[in-house]
This record gives C-alpha cells, structure tokens and sequence, in this order.
DNA sequence: ATGGGTGCAAATAATTTGCATACAA
DNA sequence: TTGTATGCAAATTATTTGCACCCAT
C-alpha cells in the first residue's frame, strides 16, 4: 500500500508533472481503497486532510493518472465512473444490486488470449473478465437458498 | 433482423406494454443497428421516420426494454451508453481509439465458470469477456506493421 | 374510455473548462 | 522565477423527471 503510493507518485514525476500536496493526498487516498471509488468518493476522502481541496482538482488528478496509465478508469454500471489502483493483470466480479466490484486473480483467466476472429478485428492490448452477480452481502449470507 | 423487430415487439406485448408508433420505430432502429448504437444515434435515425419523436422518449423506450432485459446498456468507454441488441451469450471486441464495438461469439468463452473463489464473492449471473486494443481500420489496415 | 405513453421543458448528475492566483521545481 | 496546478464558477454532456395532452388497447 505504501508502495502503491510511492509507484503513483515515482510515475507522476517520470512525466514531468508536479507532486502537489493535493496529489499526494489524493493518490494516498487511492492507495488505501480497494474498493474502486469514484470521484466523489476520492474527494470526501481526501477533504479530511486537505480540506481546501476541489471537485475538479480530483477529477484532473484522475484524469491526468488515468491518462499516464497509472490507474484505470472504469464503468461496469450506470452512474458516475470509479478508478481502479490495481495495474497487475486481473478480472473483476460486479453486484448489479449494490454495485460492490471485487478484483480477481486468476491465471486461468490472465491466460486467455484472442482467437484468429479477434485478431481479425484489430490488435488487442488487454483482455479482461467481468461477473456480474448478486454478491452475498444482498444476498443476505444466504450461500445456498434463493 | 425481422425476427428481432417481433421478437423485441412481442416482448414488450408480454410485460403488458403498449406498443407504440416510435417504440416500434425504435425497435426497428435497434434490430438493424449491429453496432452498438448510443441513444443520440437511435434518436437520429428513428428520426427519419418519425420526425416529431422526442429524446426523451428515446430515453424511456431503451430504459424499458434493458429494464425488460430485452436489450443490454453497455458502457465500455467514456460518453454516452450504448445499447446491445444481441441477447445471446457473447462478448465483445472495442477499440480505444475509434469506440468500434464487435461482437465474439466463442464457445470456449461461454464455457468459462466462476472458480470457488469468485462463487465466495457471491452469485454469477452472467459472465464475458471484454477484449481492447485498436481496430484494424484505426491501425491503416496494416495488419502485421506497427 | 382510460390509463399508459409522449413531447416539451426544466431539472439533475457527472464531468469539463476558462481564468486569475498560488506554489513546486 | 516560472510555468504548471489549483480553486472558483460557469459551461457541457448525458440522462431523468413533472406535467398536460394523446392514443393504443
């Protein structure tokens, strides 16, 4: 987690940029929630320790690490995009009831790669997984019953 | 594709809805579209026949019928929503630079089942596989040069 | 005939942008 | 010091909603 925040920082200078402390903050932020949070999310977050802060400043902020290829802009529902930290290779399981997105790490899945048909459409530079489901929280624990 | 048309129709006449003079436009729209079209492009061309139709019943109808589950909102890039006609197990190919949407159908893919871990997480639904990168037409054609 | 559907316009949500000022390098 | 980044406010984009009238059933 530490180290998420040095490789978001080290990446923001690599590009020239400058390491504001609202940069800071924000990718601090970013590097304890596991939760893909989306932009308003971030801002509460960091409001707590720069209480100055922006709307817009964290929007540019995710934008700007986004552009980089720092973090990764995602939408698997209808509402306002979430920012995904994790750069590894992996896939995702989404709640449709509660919109709780998980990360998946599995091989099987990093192992898939695109058919003759698909190399066909264009060049592929990144495959990934999504479930969608009801996760067990909405479920109400319940593992086995409807 | 006049298969399409019927079956969204009826599928409207099932949940008890009206089927209206644009919300058959719409579906014809709709069942000739393969590329994934966004409501402002549905709205252009349900234009041509009916050209006092308004945005927002564009809006209400593609609603309507992803809440009926008879087409799907995708999102996979920033902008509007796009809608999916094919309702059958498939998934997709996008280009980042163009916003090109393919279908794939692979029975290899529809085959993939959510491993003990991911059944933890909660209950699956649906599963697909999302393949980016940048099209054959974005590339200049040229298929084996960068 | 009658209740759901439409069109209009206004509201809302999500995000972006112009510009003067502030601060990291 | 110097230009990039910020904060504010206003603009844009995407979508939703309230309401009176209309038309498919």
């Amino acid at each position: 987690m530490e180290r998420r925040v040095e490789q978001l920082s080290l990446g923001l200078r690599r590009s020239g940029l400058r390491l504001t402390h609202q940069r800071l903050e924000i990718v601090r932020v970013l590097a304890a929630d596991e939760t893909h949070p989306d932009a308003e999310t971030v801002y509460e977050a960091v409001r707590m320790r720069v209480p100055t802060i922006s709307m817009d400043t964290v929007y540019r902020t995710l934008a700007t690490l986004s552009d980089r290829g720092l973090i990764t802009r995602v939408q698997f529902l209808p509402g306002p995009a979430r920012y995904d930290v994790n750069q590894t290779t992996h896939h995702h399981f989404v709640c449709t009831c509660c919109g709780l997105v998980r990360d998946i790490d599995d091989p099987a899945l990093d192992a898939i790669r695109p058919t003759a048909d698909v190399r066909r459409m264009g060049r592929t530079d990144a495959v990934s997984v999504q479930f969608r489901g009801v996760c067990t929280a909405c479920r109400g624990g319940k593992t086995r019953r409807t």
